[in-house]
DNA sequence: CGAAATATTGCATTCGAAGTCAAGTGGGCT
DNA sequence: AGCCCACTTGACTTCGAATGCAATATTTCG
């Protein structure tokens, strides 16, 4: 310390100083205070001086300080990239840590920086088969980004309060959602200038930040294709009303069954499970016996309906009955279905949804934008196409 | 302010006193300093007062403590169920914090109580079927426990290293393990005092915490219904030797036939994978023509071993051929399959190893511990059994 | 060689909540 | 009234890294 020594209280110099320097602090007071209460001094910051014995206290930048024989800040200036340090300083710095096995602290980054790496991803029933895959490329895109992922799995629609909540306190950089949030709910991430991504969903009501596949183009290409090879009489087992993408799905393709002349397709609801499928075939077969094609607002519930014609009525895939569905999950390939369906780039979505996210994170004015990607209809042979 | 009034650069009082306390501060700093080459006066740290206009800094417990007439210290109290403070402070911090909207940030809260409430969780293949299962289960046990899931997809096993570097950064709480890890990469958790709960695996030369599903009296018990009902010609497809849990189940099922008089069953090697499964049979017909059965170290090889048996062979399944996997993920009950397998208790395996790492976050000296959960045999159509 | 420009470095402060400790308050009892 | 004890409450420090700023060190260049 060749400058003119201040007197601190400052926690990796108080050992080099020359008695407690807090003293002089509990003097300045003495002369300012009319009533002094708690006049003890100040107490040195002074660090345990046994990293050797049992003391697991974590090795904190600090230590690494003492240990290169600089200053806490020099050592957190080393381990950045862009900062101004020397070459020489750099190694001590870098060997000092390596020595002691520092490990920085995220948290105490957070605080400071106010950013957490953090990305909460919001997901409502991961037993989807769909959900997998998209949580898992969310999180490699993350870390291409230094991002975690902090993952909320909502197991009811009624505990999203709680979660964002959660969310909130944990100082998420952004949301990535892929459940179904109220206009309110967003409000008060708007409020607080935390990006939020939904993941094949949206508002209706107002513009936000989203990744959705191309539900409605997907959709008419299906229903065009399957025209052409000569199917008239459909059944659609759509979603629950609630689901935005599930609305546009069905939609869509009443729509393009409507501009083909047909009318009055029977729908029925269901919960995009498995057991919905194998219902809805049912319940589609009751309403009109002569059905041709049924169309599932996704594959779980394609495959499911499959599976109830086969082995509950006995029909031929796709002789007697045309069977196609929205997604393009794992088991959609499987030999014992073969599913047409529309397959959602998941990995290219995931990765425009973290970019959407980063990209606000870097510049919060930027305005909400809504990547729309194109489905790719795979042809399987649970239908007869054109 | 009743009390005699110190004078403070603590925040939140400084809008209190009258005019800028810092120059008093700057005083004594005057009558004390020899030598001062900063003698800019200290800033009282003061509060911007416009939380109206677009100033959008968040809420602290400052904010709710001035608004509320008493210190910061209480307001924490109040927060804090177990604390000590009166019922008329309570209620009016408990108003204050909610006419401004406080949140609670997490990460300054971490920082200080040294406890993250991030449990870390490490999976490998999250397509595997049978992770996302296991990932909502552990998401919804440790959300009881008040502990967020800070997720680790792990894509290639070289990253790993990585990984736990920002496992450790982050200051996770506990880690739970579905992935391969050494010794080595162990003892850096143990050495932080940092507890581990491997799932569905362990490390064979040292105990460790782990919650596994009892594959060998599984693998034991299916066999022992194939023997029953006359199955003699058997066939392993196995998983990768470096999955510890798939060589318990490759060799529980070996001893086992062996133990009933059935020696030098061929075993193929799968990656846990539909296609495994398929070339899996493939490659044990080649080997043996008059194969009764297929035993599949997983579900989903199980079931690509079904498809190949029906597609590729023309096999009967169970007349021809018995299949049989472990697991028990969704599409093994479909009509298509209704495989045979034993099914893993994958709740209440989740609940236990958040229950075995909370308990080692509340005294860190228990020693290790093994939980051991029984498999359930599924009698599905698949095979033939006693 | 010396002045000016530039690079390096350290001090002090900051982020926001929690916890320690002492001071204050009030009640109950003698 | 006086004393003791339990209960409330607030001031201040703490956690660990980042950073503005000023003080040095080093280089550049006239």
């Amino acid at each position: 310390m060749s400058r003119p020594s201040r007197r601190t209280g400052s926690r990796w110099c108080g050992v080099d100083v020359n008695g407690p320097t807090g003293i002089d602090f509990a003097d300045a007071w003495a002369f300012n205070a009319t009533h002094m209460p708690r006049s003890k001094p100040r107490p040195t910051k002074q660090i345990e001086a046994s990293p050797i014995l049992g003391g697991s206290r974590q090795v904190t930048s600090y230590d690494v300080a003492k240990r290169a024989g600089v200053s806490q800040s020099a050592v957190s200036r080393c381990l950045k990239p862009g900062a101004s340090a020397s070459p020489k300083m750099r190694e001590r710095v870098r060997r000092a840590a390596e020595e002691l096995g520092y490990t920085p602290n995220a948290i105490a980054r957070s605080l400071i920086t106010r950013r957490s790496n953090l990305i909460a991803v919001l997901i409502s029933n991961l037993t989807n088969l769909y959900f997998p895959e998209v949580l898992s490329e969310l999180a490699a895109s993350a870390n291409v980004h230094g991002e975690r992922i902090l993952l909320f799995s909502v197991p009811r629609e009624s505990d999203i309060d709680k979660m964002l909540e959660q969310v909130l306190q944990y100082q998420a950089d952004g949301v990535i959602a892929a459940v179904r949030l109220s206009a309110g709910q967003l409000e008060v991430f708007n409020r607080r200038r935390i990006p939020v991504v939904f993941f094949n969903r949206y508002l209706r009501d107002r513009p936000v930040n989203a990744v959705c596949c191309d539900q409605s183009e997907g959709a008419r290409n299906l229903v065009a294709h399957l025209y052409r090879a000569g199917h008239r009489r459909y059944g659609v087992i759509a979603g629950p009303k609630d689901s935005v993408v599930g609305e546009e799905r069905l939609h869509a393709t009443l729509d393009k069954l409507e501009e083909l002349g047909i009318k009055k397709t029977p729908v029925v609801r269901g919960a995009f499970d498995y057991e919905s499928g194998k219902k809805g075939l049912h319940e589609l077969i009751r309403a009109r016996r002569s059905l041709q094609v049924a169309i599932c607002s996704n594959d779980v519930m394609a495959l499911g309906c499959m599976d109830a014609a086969r082995f509950d009525f006995g029909l031929s895939i796709p002789d007697t009955l045309s069977v196609v569905g929205f997604d393009g999950v794992g088991p959609s390939t499987w030999s014992s279905y073969k599913l047409t369906t529309v397959r959602q780039p998941v990995q290219r979505m995931a990765e425009a949804a973290v970019t959407l996210l980063m990209a606000r994170l870097e510049n919060p004015n930027l305005p909400p934008e809504m990547r729309l990607l194109a489905g790719q209809l795979i042809k399987g042979e649970s239908a007869k196409l054109a």
